[in-house]
DNA sequence: TAATTTGCCTAAAGCTTTTAGGCAAATGCA
DNA sequence: TGCATTTGCCTAAAAGCTTTAGGCAAATTA
């Protein structure tokens, strides 16, 4: 019997794109060996289990999307390095929203510790240069802006601003707009 | 043989304790009959399945959520109200994570538009009167704030904020701030 | 008390997870 | 090239969750 060639990089992957179809919930071991037409058990030779799957999923997510901010912040400050960003988030969420999904995976703390999180935080403050915050400020500021991008995204992705105008583009616009302003005018203690 | 008394609300609410213990995830129709010492199947004659019974703890924790949410605004206005309402979010989160979970249930059309969901859009509009917003700005802000609370306290739940000072309540706390001065300082188009 | 409804049961099929042990293909080395 | 080792995928099997079908007994109603 010819082998399938599997390696738990290559089923990470699948395992990615399988759940932009059909959801990172419905990730499972058994979906996937369907998909490499192989048997399930075959699969646990290259992952742990199926919470390790998850796991690597959400990893390859969170670096996919720590290299696409990389990119995105490269040569830009102030509100046009706050908007690539956020548009960033937004963008990969709704081209790959079970990714995203799996971005927000609850990782073990060793697994949170190996990601690309930390880099993730560090963008965010990067951002705060073009801005004029001192700490402890800065730290609420990161906090502030990754609340309200994961925040949005996982409203329009799940539909919480569907039924009602304005259009949603128009609202992260205007979204952007404000928080540019507010962090130009950070209130005082 | 003596009668366990099921009834689709009693299954629901101890479906929401069993979140709150065991995280929403980990809810299923067996675990649930082993809480009532019942067999799986008749639970089958109350709830429709184990979507169904997943809707159904969304509901009831988006209608506790709303309900709180209405007692918190009572006789407040501006940061006052502003304070409130995103406290009642996250204490919320905080004693019932499971139920909170379960608030972020993806619900299907029919059971959205039978939801509390309304009451919750209302209220953030209702904090706005104290602010001086017109539309379609107090759409966006409606949004931002939604945003801004959901993002934060899942963000906070899922540990994103953990080993880093400060503190989160004080993050928490110049976030409200912040947030008070810019829809007092709504920025123009 | 008899008839009806309701509630929980047994049985069973199908799917997912996970472990154990085995054979064959690929690889490394003389 | 030929042999030994490693690696990859397999079969088998146990255990848990979901869901449907059909049945008997308890509760309700007349």
């Amino acid at each position: 019997m010819a082998r399938a060639g599997l390696t738990a990089d290559r089923l990470t992957r699948a395992g990615a794109e399988l759940a932009d179809e059909v959801g990172f919930e419905q990730v499972t071991v058994s979906a996937l060996a369907r998909r490499f037409d192989v048997k399930v058990a075959s699969l646990y030779s290259h992952v742990r289990n199926s919470h390790d799957l998850k796991t690597r999923i959400a990893l390859l997510a969170l670096e996919e999307l720590a290299d696409r901010a990389a990119e995105a912040l490269a040569g830009r400050a102030g509100k046009d390095a706050l908007t690539a960003l956020a548009d960033v988030y937004r963008d990969y969420a709704r081209e790959h929203p079970g990714r995203y999904a799996a971005a927000q995976f609850r990782l073990d703390p060793a697994a949170a510790a190996a990601s690309a999180g930390g880099r993730h935080a560090q963008m965010t403050r990067a951002i705060l240069r073009g801005y004029d915050l001192t700490e402890p400020d800065q730290t609420h500021a990161v906090r502030l802006l990754g609340s309200v991008f994961h925040g949005y995204v996982s409203l329009e992705l799940g539909g919480g601003f569907s039924h009602s105008a304005p259009d949603t583009q128009e609202t992260w616009t205007r979204i952007l707009d404000a928080l540019d302003a507010l962090l130009r005018n950070w209130p005082e203690r």
